[in-house]
Formats: C-alpha cells, sequence, structure tokens
DNA sequence: ATGTAAAGTCAACGGTGTTCAGATATTGTT
DNA sequence: AACAATATCTGAACACCGTTGACTTTACAT
C-alpha cells in the first residue's frame, strides 16, 4: 500500500504515475530553496527518488520542462494566495483589498524566495521562460484581482488621473487579460505595479539591508501611501 | 608585438598578465550577453583565449572569482555611467540631476542587460555575492550621486515631508554610504529607489511586454512624476 | 495466459569545474 | 652568458552534469 500522494486517476498507474510526478517536483522544489538553481539536478533528484536518471525523461522531457513545470505550480500558487487575500477583505474596502494583494505577494515571495527568483528573474541557466501557454496564463492570474480592484476603483470614480500620454496599447491588454482598463488607468496601475514589485525584488535579492532598514515597515508605509495617492481609501495609519 | 590591451605596469611579466586578465573579462562578458549566464564557461574562455583551461586558474581562484570580479567592474561601470550623467546636468536643476542618473541606470541596464542580471538578480549557478568587500563598496557607489541630489533638495526644503516613521537606522546607513540623511528622508529615497528600479527590475526580465506598452515613455512619465511628486523642479511635460 | 505498451535500467557520449604533477618559459642574479 | 628561482602553462585525470539509445522488466487489457 503505497502513500497517497497527489493520488488522483482511476487506474493503478495512473496514480502511481501523477504520484511520481509530484514527489520529482517537491524533491526540485526542496533542491533549489535548499541550494539554489545550480543545486538542482536531474541525476541528483533521480537519486533521491530512488530512480535511475533516465527514468526522469519518461516524466519530464528535459531539465528546463521540469523547470517550466515548477514554474506553473508557482505561478498558480502566488496566484491563489493573492487571490484568497483580496477575497477575504470586505467587497467595498478597495485600499484594503489591494493592500491585502500586495502584502500577501510579498508573503509568498519572503515564504519562497527561490520560487519568487525563478519567477520573476529567470535565474535558471539557459533556462528562458516561454512566451506563451500555460505559464504565460498563470503568470497573469497573479495581477489580475489587483487589477480587478483598482478596475472598481477607476469605475467609482474614486482615483485621481494619471500622469500622463497614452502609452499603452489597452486592446492588446484586453486581450491578455480580459479586463478593461484605459491607457492612463493602465499607467497608473503599471506604476504601483512597479513600485511594489521593486521593493520586493530588492529586499529578494538581498539589496534592502536589514542592518538599517525595517524592510516589513517600510514597505507597508510606502505601499500604503502611494495606495492613497492613487485615491483609494485605506483605515488608519 | 602583442596588442595593447590594458597595458598598466612596468615589467613584460606585469603588462601580459594585466593584458590577459581584461581578455579573460572582455571574452566572459561577451559569452555572458551572447548566450546567458549558462554560456560561459571556464573551458570555453580557455578555448577562445588559446590556452589551457587550468591556466586560467592562475588568475581566477574559481569561476565564482572571475564572476566576482566581472561584477565589481560592471558596478563600477554603472556608477560611472549614473555619476556623469548626474554631473552633465545643471547643479541647481535638481529634478533634472536625478531625472539624468535614474535615465543613465535605467540605459546601463538596457544596454547590459546580462550584466544587470548579474549585479541585482545574482542568476549565476551558485553564486552568492559578497556581503563585504569592493562589491559592496562598488555597489553602494551607484546610488551615491542620486542619494546626494535628494539630500541637497532636503537641506534647501523642496521636499515634502515622508509618509510616516523611523523605519530606517540612519546612523548606519551614515556608516556605509557617508551621506547624512534623516530616517524620513531615506524612507523617501528608498520609495524613488524601489519604483525606478522596479520598473527596470520587470522591464530588463521581460515582463513589461512591449506588444502593449511603450516602456520608455511611461518610465518617463511614472518617474518624472515621483520626483514632482517629492518636491523636486523639474522642467517641462 | 498472453501480447502489448508503458516504465525502468544500463552504458555511453560529450560537456562541465577543478586539481595536480610535470614541463616550459621568463626573470633576476651571478 | 649561464644559472637558479619563479612564475606560468600543459596534459591527464576525477567527479559531476544532461541527454540518448538499446535492452529488459513490469503492469495492463484482452
Amino acid at each position: 500500500m503505497p502513500t497517497p500522494l497527489a493520488s488522483k486517476g482511476t487506474t493503478r498507474r495512473e496514480r502511481l504515475r501523477a504520484d511520481l510526478i509530484a514527489q520529482i517536483k517537491a524533491v526540485a522544489v526542496a533542491q533549489l530553496e535548499a541550494a539554489g538553481p545550480a543545486g538542482v539536478s536531474l541525476r541528483g533528484i533521480a537519486r533521491e527518488v530512488g530512480v535511475s536518471p533516465a527514468a526522469l525523461y519518461g516524466y519530464f522531457d528535459s531539465l528546463d520542462d521540469l523547470f517550466t513545470a515548477l514554474i506553473v505550480d508557482a505561478f498558480n500558487d502566488i496566484a491563489d494566495a493573492v487571490e484568497s487575500a483580496v477575497a477575504a477583505q470586505p467587497p467595498d474596502a478597495l485600499g484594503e483589498r489591494l493592500w491585502a494583494g500586495i502584502r500577501a505577494y510579498r508573503a509568498w515571495a519572503l515564504a519562497n524566495p527561490s520560487l519568487f527568483r525563478l519567477l520573476y528573474f529567470s535565474p535558471v541557466p539557459g533556462y528562458e521562460p516561454p512566451d506563451e501557454g500555460e505559464a504565460l496564463t498563470a503568470a497573469l492570474r497573479v495581477f489580475v484581482p489587483m487589477l480587478a480592484t483598482m478596475l472598481e476603483g477607476y469605475e467609482r470614480g474614486l482615483m485621481k488621473p494619471p500622469p500622463s500620454g497614452p502609452h499603452i496599447d489597452a486592446s492588446k491588454f484586453r486581450e491578455y487579460f480580459g479586463l478593461d482598463l484605459t491607457p492612463d488607468q493602465l499607467a497608473l496601475s503599471t506604476k504601483c505595479w512597479t513600485e511594489f514589485h521593486g521593493f520586493v525584488a530588492l529586499e529578494i535579492n538581498g539589496h534592502i539591508d536589514p542592518h538599517w532598514v525595517d524592510a516589513a515597515a517600510l514597505f507597508a508605509a510606502n505601499v500604503r501611501s502611494s495606495i492613497r495617492e492613487m485615491g483609494l481609501p485605506l483605515d488608519d495609519g
């Protein structure tokens, strides 16, 4: 009686296959968080899983393929985190919703630094993130809840006019995201995005020195003030 | 008569050594920009330089050591670019000075994407950036001109009060940077830093889709509006 | 029970970083 | 000019890597 890991499917073969795939991914993530991108190797995984290196090629076409699978899972994971954090806030507290999503974003990054780097800084030797397919759609999922919140803010007339000009092709954007924002709204949204992502990017890569910076407090202060600057209501100080 | 590359020093040995070191670095950078971090290999460099792989160990202790040297050079290079861009503006045009530095920062990143990734996203297999030594001091150099500009803005009373609280240990900061900013000023400076770095980080890693975003225009609009929000004067629109 | 297809093994190829003994070339001194 | 010292380079070797192909074993369906 094998331990049920991700036992989906009917036949015994399918169950074993799904379990082994899950185990391979788990070992890969463990090695990634333990020793960085260089520390994850097919042979190492095979050794840990108790199988010959060549056997893994029955589950993933290549090491890059395995990384892609890891990336898709991670994108969906952080997207779930952001989504549920936003959903946990009252529907009308738009500022709180956005802040909750952003906070969940940072929290996930701090909890899974190597995976976060994998998602946004392509740190894998020779790996190029696919520009289409489920990896892209999963990547977009992360920002949909926050964009939707901002969109609602725009529709309620809460948010200030963005700085300037039509630097964004809104129809192309809509094609990908399925959200109907004007170019100006997109510009402001992008500004918000670059700000909190920029902070997390610096923090994750060790460029915000904890010796002289209280990162969590500074992140909260900066992002919350930006949210207020956009015009979304936010409680307390 | 060998081609003079970086011929410094008096004796023939020293000149040859300096030249070869420069050549090794040049080949490494070329391979880095051509094929990414995975494309740079000691054996490949040795092949191109026309020397046995083992010979390189007379110049660098390891591949990591070579990367560290590349990183130090690159930090100094981007610091030079930012410094001269700031210095090229009129001393009193503080907003223009800051904007020029930030623009130079982005321009250098776009011109040397692989090196920029090397600096800020440690994408080298197993490489961990040293937390002390010349790599750190070179890294700090990058932001000194921009911080100094903001500091002058504070001293002239131009800039608005930062959002809030003492999230930063200013004395520790002064110890490293030699600049005397209050915690509140540092908080606002960090906000500016995270914003433009965040934009460049997204752009360099391919997350700002040129299909629907005019990155240069959006960058200018967002950053310039932030500079104005801080209180620094800036010409035209 | 048997044929078929999936899954796993083994060995090999070409690549990598790194080490070390030995050969070679340059230097400073006699 | 010859020699000893020393810096430098080479060649072979080790251990690891991703990937492939031929072969064997296992599980399923009829």
